[in-house]
DNA sequence: TTTATACACTTGTATATACAACTATTGTTT
DNA sequence: AAACAATAGTTGTATATACAAGTGTATAAA
């Protein structure tokens, strides 16, 4: 992506500047590939990543500070979010009996199964995002990253 | 920014979806600080980089889809966030003589004289964020950027 | 010259997100 | 035990964003 050619500027970026608006583009990317790839499910990628976090509980049930805490997007109302999902019969909600102020959501077997076909579908959308990079330039972008 | 902890996630992740979170990650932490830098001025960040197009301008007017095309979001509706800013005093509006399905933004000079504080903010935000990197580090990550 | 098509923007509506205020439950002081 | 504070969610409201349909203007075709 060349981003002075993306946004239409003439001059090329100071850069600090450029490395930002890069990030910034490089998001809208991600972004919009993967919620295309989750179009057909009808669900957006903070509900995916909630189903995501759900299933690695294996069983147990997460309540929705847990939820918070580990998306990748922290979020005020995750319980909207969670509603939606149970509208879809993706997840289940219980009140947690051993502290009522707590609730305890729970992937529903459906939700399982919806879950792996839609991770089939962002796998391959990943895939063709970085399609450009050998696993080398992998491991050196995720080390310029991490001082962040 | 440890991608693992910040997502308390005990296990390593795969390389490919491991740099699209972190990706994601970033993109959230510079919104957040430069949403914050501007929060002062009441602007958002999409706005910000409208004044920033329209005084890149010099004085020649802009049309709605000349500023669409250079804006980092292209979004669908740039008309409500040009009205924001013309009711803030930022920016005016007029109709194009010469082709009058046009419309001309230009900004104002209190426009020119707010975004330039504005810009100091972000850019202590921009050189904040990145505090931890090297020139030649910013370069090698410019480059692995451009892969995308 | 009427009709159709494309262009440039605007508006309506539905959905998403952010922020703050509120409710219910539990834990801690006095 | 009563009063207060802290925790865990929920709800209200304002703002933002996305998508599609609508408006007015210009260009091209019949």
């Amino acid at each position: 992506m060349n981003i002075e050619k993306a946004l239409k500027i003439s001059t090329k970026l100071p850069l600090e500047r450029r490395s930002i608006i890069h990030l910034l583009l490089i998001n809208n990317t991600i972004k919009e590939t993967i919620n295309q790839a989750l179009k057909p499910f009808d669900i957006s990628m903070q509900q995916y990543n909630v189903l995501r976090i759900l299933r690695g509980q294996k069983g147990e049930p997460a309540n929705l500070s847990t939820i918070n805490e580990r998306m990748i997007n922290k979020m005020s109302n995750t319980t909207r979010l969670v509603d939606k999902l149970i509208a879809k019969g993706l997840v289940k909600r219980a009140i947690c009996e051993t502290n009522r102020r707590k609730v305890e959501i729970i992937i529903t077997k459906a939700g399982l199964i919806a879950l792996e076909k839609m991770q089939e579908a962002v796998e391959n959308a990943e895939k063709s995002l970085l399609a450009n990079f050998e696993e080398n330039e992998l491991n050196k972008l995720n080390l310029l990253l991490d001082k962040f």
